[in-house]
DNA sequence: ACCTGAACACCGTTCAAGT
DNA sequence: ACCTGAACACCGTTCAAGT
């Protein structure tokens, strides 16, 4: 894509002349992570694909944990805006919460784990998404502590459950046939319900649905909810 | 800790001198990753532990990955064995599957991002763990479906909670002061509810204990089961 | 079969030098 | 301040050679 090119002379640019920015080398390196995961994306292809002296980029940067801390925010800094929705019940407020923070997540499914397991990241990315999810608890009647404890654990549940979505989705797209023949192979009475459950559902039901999985644990969440606290 | 000793003299050692073997190796690798995290676990750093040759694990690991899907192994094969036990309630057995599944992947906290992130460790392990949930939910009168799609979304939730637990743990021990600042200095009218809900609870109220959140969680999912499916 | 040594094709990052 | 080039201290892995 980015012609060999004949190697730029070096020396400070001229004012107007710069050819890196912090934001044109962030979206070069999202792309990189998007078109072919975050192994892919190291300093050094980054610097190639800009067409520039791999040293160049911690003059904008100061290290490739910088790099991926910023895609972070890039991804999070549209989702900022969440209007108060008065229009709706608590338990649809909240599973839209939930469902907006997934999306958000979903959206560059080879950062997510990145993303997630970034302490730093998490914590700016929760703060900032958080509020929705506050304020449906809050119409519904809970204490502080409970409100707190609640959407730590909605918070949680969302994570893991992207984790599930983002890595084995990349490997198989059809989980159930192989879970169907490890289950099989193993030695009968370890898993005895197992067997039974699994082959009652068989292949199709086990056919699984990342999109009504997602809503049916919102359900039972909000459900336990509502019967613990309110 | 291993003196640099003389290098071995090459050539295939008589019988029972092999200096290495597959378990030997795990478990050098198990104690680098839990003394020092993932990123000290090298090829070259496991062989010089092990006063080897770099190239000599490959002999009896195909490659990298194969030693952390070794290691995963090794962390479950004590998990095994669950009696089942018809002494307590469906709800407290399914919230002690649960535990001890978290108490599993916490004993070596380093590796747990390394075995929630990898597809085929994650189903190999669910596959050995699972069977006690499916047998708590089974007691409680779930229809299959139903069963599947209950356990599907407890092990997300307990995934996403160890992913907090292990990588905020490791990194901040105290997470309350740096919320509450991080808190104070958002603009104000853009997080009302988390703002006065934060301040409300105040420093000690925001002293996240991981036991009781995990325990917190477990009632509001055992709630949400029975009302939504019982 | 099991171990070694040299080599290949990479990494992230520091540092001195250009303008 | 911004860009470059050489260099350092690493990686995982292949391959040929020893016994």
């Amino acid at each position: 894509m980015n012609s060999a090119g004949k190697p730029h002379r070096s020396g400070r640019p001229r004012t107007g002349e710069e050819r890196l920015s912090r934001d044109a080398i962030l979206r070069a390196a999202l792309r990189i992570v998007d078109d072919e995961g975050v192994e892919a994306m190291t300093m050094r292809r980054l610097a190639a694909t800009l067409g520039v002296n791999p040293m160049s980029i911690y003059h904008h940067l100061p290290n490739k944990a910088a790099v991926f801390a910023g895609l972070a925010e890039l991804v999070f800094a549209d989702l900022e805006a969440t209007a108060a929705r008065d229009d709706v019940s608590w338990q649809d407020e909240l599973k839209d919460a939930a469902r907006t923070y997934r999306d958000a997540l979903r959206s560059h499914p080879n950062l997510a784990l990145q993303i997630l397991s970034d302490t730093s990241t998490v914590s700016d990315v929760v703060v900032v998404t958080v509020e929705p999810f506050y304020r449906a608890l809050d119409r519904a009647g809970l204490a502080p502590r409970q409100i707190f404890e609640a959407v730590n654990t909605l918070i949680d549940f969302v994570h893991g459950f992207l984790l599930g979505e983002t890595t084995v989705r990349a490997a198989t797209f059809e989980l159930a046939p192989d879970l169907l023949d490890r289950v099989g192979k193993l030695p009968p009475e370890k898993a005895p319900t197992l067997a039974r459950v699994t082959q009652e559902l068989g292949h199709d039901g086990l056919a699984y649905d990342f999109d009504s999985g997602f809503e049916s644990a919102l359900t039972v969440f909000v459900n336990g909810i509502e019967t613990t606290w309110t």
